[in-house]
DNA sequence: GCTTGACCTTCCAGTCACTGGAAAGTGTAG
DNA sequence: CTACACTTTCCAGTGACTGGAAGGTCAAGC
């Protein structure tokens, strides 16, 4: 099968693709044409890789993943580390991303927004005050 | 002043302000010895870039962001505006973030994580079945 | 005066994970 | 035969820095 279909059937786009082979992480074989050809064991490594991506994994860490799921002799431990890890790093994100959400919030709450230039979002980020 | 003071006394590395520099975000004198020299304005100027980027500003909102901190005459509804903007945004990387960390926690728990090559993350990740 | 080391300058390249676009070849429908 | 969709390769750009090389400047200590 051609690109464009194996990007149908896996959510990722053609460049995606190539640009995944580029960097040796999936190869693909060629048809008489000259034309990239999939089989349908090659677009369950590419939804593999769609869906490992959209869950938080770099392409490294995919790259790994996927030499797991083509390892019929893994340790489920293995896989579970890796994830467990992914996990943290998200928790840490997501905390992140909520003090920061936090301390907008406030500065937004404070604010007149009105046609006056007195503004306490602008106090904020100027530091004059503590932001947080 | 010279760049390591400022960069010590914004927070925002050398590299960083020559590179804001650059991107014409905030330009800097220069004394006799072709350093560059920062007065205390440029200073609060660089805090409140620091402050901005650390919230979650991209570099062209820090530009808005900082044409109105310099106008004495800006109505507080376009600084506050904007900040709404970046809530909702923000606001919608959390949803996000969350939705991957539910997904993931559930992967993981369903996991036995032993020697055994059985896994479940494994099989969410392919996506015979339902991942989400 | 000389050396050492910290600081500064510019410029170029690399990061991450794509994405856009140009130029050219191929396949298919009418 | 023509139109058009699809494919190929290659090069460059994104955002926001960051690292490193090669060289200039400055202050302290000997």
């Amino acid at each position: 099968m051609n690109i464009g279909n194996a990007s149908q059937r896996s959510g990722l786009p053609p460049k995606t693709i190539r640009y995944y082979e580029d960097i040796g992480l999936l190869k693909a074989g060629r048809a008489d044409n000259g034309y990239r050809d999939y089989s349908m064991d090659d677009v369950h490594r590419l939804r593999f890789l769609q869906r490992s991506r959209g869950l938080g994994f770099s392409v490294e860490e995919c790259r790994q993943l996927l030499s797991l799921y083509d390892d019929k002799e893994r340790e489920s431990a293995v896989v579970k580390a890796i994830a467990e890890a992914k996990l943290v790093e998200i928790d840490r994100k997501l905390a992140e991303l909520i003090g920061l959400r936090d301390t907008l919030r406030h500065l937004v709450h404070n604010c007149h927004g009105d046609s006056r230039p007195e503004c306490p979002i602008m106090d904020g980020l100027a530091g004059d005050d503590a932001v947080q």
